[in-house]
DNA sequence: ATCTGTGCAAATAGTTTGCAGCTGG
DNA sequence: CCAGCTGCAAACTATTTGCACAGAT
């Protein structure tokens, strides 16, 4: 696969190895249905699943360099774990997060990751990451009377609707 | 004062109390010179410092709640631990963050809060909080031979600029 | 009177690290 | 062959929680 000799040729640019392990990792990325982010756990126990045993020290480490060259991207959301996805520019997408019910919204919005490029540029840096995160509450849960709505109520609002609603040219996904 | 009138409602509102361990966290977060996040330990700190007892677990649980209320917003920069700020419109700010050094700059952007505030609206949604954060790095690391750089090695370039560019009409500011 | 808030100490969860042996370039 | 990588177990850090008591409305 192409994509495999980018990854090597990227990593042992700056002295790391391609070894089995970054590239199982890799893959499940690659092959990742779009709007599914996943935690260091999360990745470890799909690994297990799939029969490839893998310790969760390594897991930890890959993602961390992975992230630091770009290759990912960690998105803190309303969980507690960081979670990571593939980070390139035609899958490029932020987030809408309720911060009741911790259901996502990814939407696109070339405008904004733009902004970010010549905001970064003005200041003579490289951009590695773009993201633009908004916390907010839905309809349903104030009418419960957020924040004081017990921690485990979820919004009935996003496992009914299969799609957000999209914005001018922009496309929206519902998210896991 | 005014704020504390209006904070002492917003808190009655939704069935808390005004304590004084609030009062005191808000005052805090009122008099922090801009551009200053604190994380749960440092403001910790710095009450004892006042010579204001309050146990930490108290701190936690307030910033907390201060957050869901929309009254601070918790930002998750490079550190490990996250950071608070007030969370007020007029303050509203975004943030560039060297991956190497975590050196951080903030800046102003409207545009950015206005398409978020669409995007928001236009899915049913009240929005809480809006981040746009840039992780970047300085050409100063890359140089070094990023990501490779050892992790505390601080890039020059923020400690000697006192003033980041401004982009057009926006404003920039270096930052703690 | 009741319900929320606090301090303390203990618990937890997520992540990191030291070390001895293994492996890719 | 050597620097980087892995697995394991132990360590660590930020944050959360249970409980008994105190305080506000």
């Amino acid at each position: 696969m192409d994509n495999l000799k980018a990854l090597k040729a990227k990593l042992n640019d700056q002295g790391y190895k391609l070894t089995p392990q970054r590239q199982l990792i890799f893959d499940i990325f690659q092959t990742l249905a779009t709007g599914k982010h996943l935690s260091a756990e999360s990745l470890h126990m799909l690994l297990v699943e799939r029969g490839e045993g893998m310790s969760l020290s390594t897991v930890y480490r890959n993602l961390k360099i992975m992230t630091k060259m770009g290759i990912l991207r960690e998105v803190e959301l309303a969980q507690a774990q960081k979670h990571y996805e593939l980070n390139t520019i035609s899958t490029h997408h932020h987030h809408i997060v309720c911060v009741q019910c911790h259901q996502i919204i990814e939407f696109k919005n070339n405008s904004i990751l733009q902004e970010g490029l010549k905001q970064v540029e003005t200041n003579g840096l490289q951009l590695i990451d773009c993201q633009f995160t908004l916390h907010t509450i839905c309809p349903e849960a104030l009418e419960m009377g957020w924040p004081t709505t017990s921690s485990n109520w979820v919004c009935p609002r996003f496992t009914t609707v299969s799609k957000a609603k999209s914005l001018g040219n922009q496309q929206l996904k519902l998210e896991n």
